[in-house]
DNA sequence: TGGTTATATCGTAATATTACGATATAAGAT
DNA sequence: ATCTTATATCGTAATATTACGATATAACCA
């Protein structure tokens, strides 16, 4: 590795939100706390497998957890990881707005 | 078009930083408000042409602009769209805040 | 003019992403 | 036990990303 370890994980979790189906996704996670496999197949204008690939980018990205109930998969957001996510943005932004304005 | 217009704008900008060479390179024109092309190869693990690569990328997202100064290539912040960007991250933060308390 | 320097682009290979339909799996219902 | 339902995974194709060395380009210098 050569990069620093906090820039590639920041690089990953950007690369987590990097598509319009994801930032739904993660969007709608919050919204409604959790949510149902299903119910995000219907937000989304993109067969179920491919809803099925991006919940599996995103829980690999560590920014959302799955949990099987029963014949359903629920979904929710990692916190600790998102709260770090939000941190490190918040740590970019002000490095940006010290020379942004 | 299928998706928000601003979610798909946003999910571009993301796409620019989820690669920590792309993240350096903003940090560094952060820092030192324009660079030449050379320097920041000097200060990356890969080739010049790699770099170019980086750069036209991060041009073409539009979150950086290069201007030609003789032989060589200065780059700075695209000031505009990189506060849209904040904006928009500040917008995301907010709304992940609501829930990740 | 000819040589040097800085940068961009080309060609290319390896790998990743994105999408879909089809299929597997596993729980719940009849 | 069988059928249905919900979801994940497989197979696959199209495209994008990432990297490099080699080459093109264009400005500067001697």
């Amino acid at each position: 590795m050569d990069f620093p370890k906090t820039d590639i994980q920041f690089a990953e979790w950007c690369k987590a939100l990097a598509h319009p189906a994801r930032i739904s996704i993660i969007k709608t996670l919050m919204n409604r706390r959790e949510c149902i496999c299903g119910e995000l197949v219907l937000d989304l204008p993109l067969s179920q497998s491919t809803v099925s690939q991006h919940l599996k980018a995103l829980k690999e990205s560590g920014l959302i957890q799955g949990e099987v109930e029963g014949t359903k998969s629920k979904y929710c957001i990692n916190k600790k990881n998102m709260k770090l996510f939000m941190k490190m943005m918040g740590t970019f932004q002000e490095s940006m707005n010290q020379g942004c304005n």
